[in-house]
DNA sequence: AGAAGTTTGTGAACGGTTGCACAAACTCCG
DNA sequence: CGGAGTTTGTGCAACCGTTCACAAACTTCT
């Protein structure tokens, strides 16, 4: 039971939850980075900013930022450059931080404690409005003003709270039955910390985070800068 | 000074080191969710398993798999399948889980105290070497056995440990500095969870971990998703 | 007002990634 | 031993994402 489309993920983070519109998945996940860029300069009272000047603050190329807020509309001057405040309430808009989204953490450890207590959640627009563990020594303990509550009354939590987000950070065993219950309960969006492959039915979005597959990536790199290195000591060596 | 070759991050994780071997981004980045699996695989006594099977474990498309696979070399048996054990020790090799990387986390907060605690870091081939935090709270504490030094000492520890992978768990403002500090000392690899886009030369790698960047990904998608159950009712009530 | 300078928005080319479809290589069974 | 069944490895085509390059739209200066 409830396995149904599929919809899974797998290093590439892209999955779409119907028809898209018509924004790609890329530019999608590069809006939150100008966002915080925008952020950052508004804070600076800078009020007008050339795509040039914000790609590098993001990191990105210009023609790429240009082509991004192009989706959204056409909200610069030419010869002028962006409007920083007016930029950030749209894209802002668009990304959905005009509302605050309430959030649901399952699995208070290590790991879930930190994101309970991490304030920068909140100045991006999400408000934890529910904690649950099985855990006897979590329960009735209180984050930010929030009790932790028993894993077993997720189910009134989830209703209470209306929250369709979720961050998951179970042990890997219980994500996929956490999840099916989730979805089950009308949560649609999971953020996923657990190093498991997570299978929801089509219409839910999931994105996973695995510190050990980024890890893994940055040791492969380094290898082979070592094999690189090992290769031209070689070449140097025993010239063939 | 240090902000040379650019090599920047932004929403896609793309970045090579120098002029790659052969074996494209995508497929490295998805490389470490097949050796979870086959691991997995492993434990529960399976040792023989065909490219189908391993594909929906991973979340990937077989053809795929099979294609990744085949960058590495021809590893599988027709009519047959992979050997889990011989394929998990090919990959491994591939992705350096072969030696054990020495790992250094910068910053004890919420989240570097978590990812210090954390043991699924051991079993994927890295070990946390050293840990440095400025806060006198903080310094002298011992998590797993290794004692927490002062920022001050970043130069010897880095120095001591050999470390070239290190984890950013700072405050945003302080991420750029002790990035430059780190890579001056011959780091190469950085794994990055402030929230702020770093600046490194050439030949350095840098991955980020956003959780805010995730919520908003799946805000968006949260947005749409009612902004089309309000399209439907708008065209439902007032039908043109 | 007109010319020179600046910066956006986007068509078009390019390069990387995904998925299909099928030959090649294997196993199994009669 | 030969034919049926299975599964890999890969050429190829479609797709997506990035970057270049330039006209259009604006500002500024004279
Ligand atoms: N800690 C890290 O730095 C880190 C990093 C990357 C990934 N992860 C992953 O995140 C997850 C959590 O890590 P952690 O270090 O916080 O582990 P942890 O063991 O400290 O915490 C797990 C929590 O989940 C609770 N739990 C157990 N069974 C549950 C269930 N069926 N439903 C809901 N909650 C349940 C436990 O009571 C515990 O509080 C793990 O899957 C881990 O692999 C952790
Ligand atoms: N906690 C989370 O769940 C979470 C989630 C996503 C991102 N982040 C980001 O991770 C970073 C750390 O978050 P946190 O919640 O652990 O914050 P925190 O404030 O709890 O911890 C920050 C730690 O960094 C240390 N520090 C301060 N200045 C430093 C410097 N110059 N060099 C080295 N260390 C220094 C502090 O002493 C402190 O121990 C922040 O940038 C935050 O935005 C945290």
């Amino acid at each position: 039971m409830s396995s149904a489309g599929r919809s899974l993920d797998g290093g590439s983070q892209v999955q779409v939850a119907a028809a898209a519109k018509g924004i790609p998945e890329a530019t999608i996940a590069r809006l939150p980075v100008y966002l915080r860029a925008l952020t950052s300069l508004a804070d600076r009272g800078i009020d007008t900013i050339s795509s040039g000047a914000l790609a590098e603050a993001a990191g990105v190329n210009s023609a790429q930022l240009r082509k991004d807020l192009s989706y959204l509309g056409s909200y610069g001057t030419r010869g002028v450059g962006y409007d920083v405040e007016y930029l950030r309430f749209q894209i802002g808009r668009e990304v959905g931080s005009a509302h605050e989204w309430p959030v649901i953490i399952v699995g208070l450890g290590n790991l879930g404690t930190a994101l309970a207590n991490y304030s920068g959640f909140t100045s991006r627009g999400f408000r934890v409005v529910a904690m649950v563990d099985p855990s006897p020594d979590l329960i009735g303990k209180r984050i930010h003003g929030v009790a932790i509550t028993d894993l077993a009354d997720l189910e009134e939590e989830v209703a209470r709270t209306g929250a369709a987000i979720a961050v998951l950070a179970t042990p890997a065993e219980a994500a996929q039955a956490v999840a099916d219950r989730l979805v089950y309960l009308g949560v649609t969006s999971i953020l996923n910390f657990a190093a498991t492959v997570l299978a929801v039915p089509d219409g839910v979005n999931v994105r996973k985070v695995d510190l050990g597959q980024e890890l893994q990536i940055l040791a492969y790199h380094e290898q082979r800068k070592s094999d690189d290195v090992q290769r031209e000591l070689e070449r140097g060596g025993t010239a063939q």
